[in-house]
RNA sequence: GGGCGCAUAGCUCAGUUGGUUAGAGCACUGCUCUUACAAAGCAGGGGUCGACAGUUCGAGUCUGUCUGUGCCCA
């Protein structure tokens, strides 16, 4: 500690050099920086303590900060912060992820500029260039969490790509492969003509989109029949028309041949149960290959499939059409099927859902393609029953009903993608047919005529293993012993299917049904503070880097956890950072003042009876505060305890128990000052404690001056003493209520804040009888000397208030005051006053409830008379 | 189209099993640089809890309908 040199550091020694403003910048790094060297965010797998493990939701590689991750870096740091101090072998893992698209896009994009593509490149050299970039410019997000003050452990940062994990990856394929969990087979899937690649079912955004409906008439005379279409280019891939069986209306057509427009084709007319009578004309096109219905019609009916499309969505065949994109080909279609007069009916714009590539937003094709799959039902069920069974619990419960919606209806899972940037495929093909999935152990067939599968596996799949694949699995090692299951998964509510369920899937198959988290806690979306969602196209994205050094991290952290209520989505604005700032600078002046007065915690502390009441009272509250605090952590109840942090800090410590401990510390009585010194560096040192897990960096400037302590990383989180007394706790909230009442008197007469007014005060025989002297210095009211004339009284609390205005009272000021009062008063008189009135309430009401009501009718009705005296008592305007 | 949620102060949000005068932050008004802090202190104003009906001795809280709004799924 004593090359410790930091500001507050130095001012202890010399108090007067203290900053009277807390900069963030000038602690921030340095501390960061110390508690990495130290080693206090690594965790020991051979320790004795018991384990507390998080795992990061691995951000992208090609990512960077944004408060979204802010947001849950804070609370995921907070409860490894505070398990850590509680003495827990606290592990926060971090890393990254590959992330296929996003990684293989940016380096194809750079390729770009070179007028280059992958292809000129070739497989293996392209990837080296992916890795290349990697190196270069990947994790910018690691050195945003550094300045965020994320507490995690980066000896063991991990990211999917690297060999271990990879070796997860493979091992996992070989194993569902074995178990005949994973298949390869052709089906229609979301193809993006953009990214050139499947994308699974959630990959696919659906927004309503203007396109058009167009009826077609198919055939001749009689044997016509109109379907209606919103894309009309596909079908040139049509091979039938299908109606409903019991639709009479085609009953005498069902079985026959009509002529497919524009290609001279002649397909069938099918029936078929799916088809809803009720739409359009009650007939469809099927175009097995480019829709997800038409390719079942197709499969029941044994249609052919022709594709149509090439993997850029450009029509491949038919003549004219041929070299057409997607769009192009409708409207020439259209166009030409108007000149046969075949168009009945054209609606525009007609308004339906489209699917979208969530990376790209490209209208996703649908594409009959080989693909890989995971059969998920009997993962899905575990997943299901975990949770359902309580093995697993979902915080806020409300999100619980998305997840059990989402994994009882699972459809097989697209893994393949067809990247270069991801884990291929471990399965080889022979010349003969032979198909051999390798497992990690194998060796890969060699040979003629021997190749790998070409695709990658879904990003997500190697996501799905991160629990246990980043402690080392299919290694058993120590970390896995000591650190699987882990405790706690934090992330946002928008990747419960991508990413939550997936990790339960793998978790619960790789790892003997031990599931990989006791808890899920999920988190809302950050948003601006007008409550709306942050985008580029609107403008309202914010940086939180910026706000760092605007306001400093802990200010932007404060702000994040202050608004984290469960399930719910977070506005923040800039005004609500600059707040938090404020309570970190007032924090920073609170323990400033603290040091100058030589607040200690060294020595026991005084024992009950040399304790004053308001010491009594303000070490009660702080264990209330602490037990408080405890309970919304086990509940994940941030926004609440850090509410409860705030309002103990500024409004009672700060507020009231400061102002009242500079009477014993300027006074003359040695013990009381000494006691109070004790107290008050007491109170600081567990407030610091409490808020550490939040706002790290302030907290731990100023402790470690306070206490000389090493670090609050590895402070001892407070445990409640067991102290209380609800007697000092009344008593001083009778001294503030009083004080209180002063004040309001001395501002509703125009009193400046700092003018001294003599008073009379009599307080004997009243609860707060040992506080005149707390009375007269923050009520402003010096003692009454010779010729003191009261201008005023009244009384409150059972105290007398007598002050001398020296005739200057504002006769009109105090009986607004007064009869505002006695208004409030009187409502809460009549309001209780017809609750007792009522035999139904006497009858049926909670006993507790009536004495209730009965205390607060005689507490008003007192008050009434008091301020109808002081109100008879002026003279009348 | 199906499902879920929300509607409380100017703004953003808390309000536990129905029972104090419905709270907070920010914003707002007045007075103050009172020797920790003007990034502050002290005091204050502001809401018929979306609408209508119902249950109840009693409804911001429970039920139904409506209106508005958001999200998920198809």
């Amino acid at each position: 500690m004593t090359e410790n040199t930091t500001p507050a550091a130095a001012a202890a020694e010399q108090p007067q050099a203290l900053p009277s403003q807390y900069t963030p910048a000038e602690v921030e790094g340095k501390l960061y920086e110390r508690w990495v060297a130290a080693g206090w965010f690594e965790a020991d797998a051979k320790s004795d303590k018991p384990p507390y493990t998080i795992v990061i939701p691995p951000p992208n590689v090609t990512g960077q900060l944004h408060l979204g991750h802010a947001f849950q870096h804070t609370l995921m740091d907070a409860l490894t912060r505070r398990k850590r101090m509680q003495g827990f072998e606290a592990l926060w893992l971090p890393g990254m992820d590959h992330a296929g698209i996003a990684t293989q896009n940016v380096v194809e994009r750079e390729l770009a500029k070179e007028g280059k593509s992958r292809h000129d490149l070739g497989r293996e050299a392209f990837v080296d260039r992916v890795w290349q970039w990697k190196e270069e410019y990947g994790g910018r997000i690691l050195g945003q969490m550094r300045r965020l003050g994320d507490g995690v452990d980066w000896s063991r940062e991990r990211f999917t790509m690297d060999e271990g994990l990879s070796r997860a990856v493979q091992t996992i394929f070989k194993r569902l492969y074995d178990d005949e969990l994973i298949y390869r087979a052709e089906r229609i899937i979301n193809w993006c003509p953009r990214c050139l690649t499947a994308i699974s079912d959630i990959e696919v955004e659906h927004q309503d989109d203007e396109g058009e409906l167009v009826s077609i008439r198919y055939g001749e005379g009689d044997a016509s029949i109109v379907v209606a279409t919103t894309r009309a280019e596909t079908m040139l891939g049509d091979t039938a028309v299908a109606v409903h069986p019991s639709d009479e209306r085609y009953a005498h057509l069902v079985g026959t041949e009509i002529e497919l427009p524009l290609t001279g084709r002649r397909i069938p007319i099918v029936a078929d149960e799916h088809v809803d009578p009720e739409f359009g004309t009650g007939a469809v096109k099927v175009t097995p290959a480019h829709d997800p219905n038409d390719f079942e019609i197709g499969r029941r009916h044994d249609l052919p499939m022709p594709t149509i499309m090439n993997e850029r969505a450009i029509v491949t065949a038919h003549g004219p059409f041929e070299g057409l994109d997607r769009y192009e080909a409708r409207f020439a279609i259209v166009a030409a099927l108007r000149e046969q007069g075949r168009i009945v009916a054209e609606k525009r714009p007609y308004t339906h859902a489209v699917g979208h590539c969530s990376r790209c937003k490209t209208t996703v094709e649908p594409r009959l393609s080989m693909q890989w799959w995971v059969r998920v039902e009997p993962l899905a069920k575990a997943a299901g029953d975990a949770v359902r069974d309580g093995r697993v619990a979902i915080h806020p419960q409300e999100l619980a009903g998305r997840y059990f919606a989402w994994v009882d209806n699972m459809h097989d899972w697209c893994i393949s993608r067809q990247l270069w940037w991801g884990h291929r495929i471990p399965v080889w093909y022979g010349p003969n047919g032979e198909t051999v999935c390798v497992g990690p152990n194998d060796e890969a067939p060699t040979g003629e005529g021997w190749t790998q599968d070409t695709d990658v596996l879904d990003t997500w799949f190697s996501s799905g293993l991160w629990p246990f694949s980043t402690l080392g699995w299919p290694e058993q090692t120590a970390d896995l012993a000591k650190f699987y299951p882990t405790d706690v998964l934090l992330t946002g509510h928008d990747i419960i299917f991508f990413w939550v369920a997936r990790m339960m899937m793998f978790g619960l198959y790789a790892m003997d049904g031990r599931a990989p988290f006791h808890t899920i806690t999920l988190t809302g979306l950050v948003r601006d503070q007008f409550g709306k969602k942050m985008s580029k196209s609107f403008g309202n994205v914010v940086d939180p880097i910026d706000w760092m050094d605007a306001y400093g991290t802990d200010a932007l952290r404060f702000t994040l956890a202050r608004g984290a209520n469960p399930g719910t989505d977070v506005p923040i604005g800039e005004d609500w950072v600059q707040g938090s700032r404020n309570f970190c600078n007032k924090i920073w002046n609170a323990t400033r003042f603290a040091l100058m007065n030589g607040a200690t915690v060294e020595g026991p502390m005084p024992a009950a009876e040399h304790l004053s009441a308001t010491d009594r009272w303000i070490l009660s509250r702080l264990d209330a505060v602490v037990a408080e605090v405890d309970a919304y952590y086990e509940d994940y109840q941030f926004a609440k305890l850090s509410d409860t942090l705030f309002h103990f800090a500024w409004d009672e410590v700060f507020d009231w128990y400061v102002e009242l401990a500079k009477l014993p510390l300027n006074g003359d009585d040695e013990a009381a000052a000494q006691a109070t010194r004790r107290v008050l560096g007491h109170v600081l040192d567990v407030t610091l404690r409490l808020l550490h897990p939040i706002v790290p960096f302030v907290t731990e400037e100023l402790w470690t001056t306070l206490t000389g302590g090493e670090s609050l990383v590895v402070a001892a989180w407070p445990a409640p003493s067991g102290f209380a007394d609800p007697a000092a706790e009344a008593e001083i909230t009778t001294l503030r209520q009083v004080i209180t009442e002063v004040r309001r008197f001395r501002s509703d007469q125009g009193l400046k804040p700092g003018q001294r007014v003599p008073a009379n005060i009599s307080l004997a025989g009243t609860a707060i009888a040992a506080h005149e002297a707390a009375l007269r210095q923050l009520a402003r009211c010096t003692p009454a000397g010779e010729g003191f004339s009261a201008t005023t009284s009244f009384p409150v609390a059972g105290a007398l208030i007598e002050l001398d205005l020296s005739g200057a009272i504002d006769f009109a000021a105090e009986r607004k005051r007064l009869s505002k009062d006695l208004a409030e008063a009187e409502k809460v008189r009549d309001v209780n006053t017809r609750k007792l009135g009522n035999a139904g309430f006497l009858a049926k009401a909670a006993p507790d409830v009536v004495e209730k009501v009965r205390e607060k009718l005689a507490g008003a009705e007192a008050d009434i008379a008091r301020i109808r005296g002081q109100l008879d008592r002026l003279p009348s305007a």
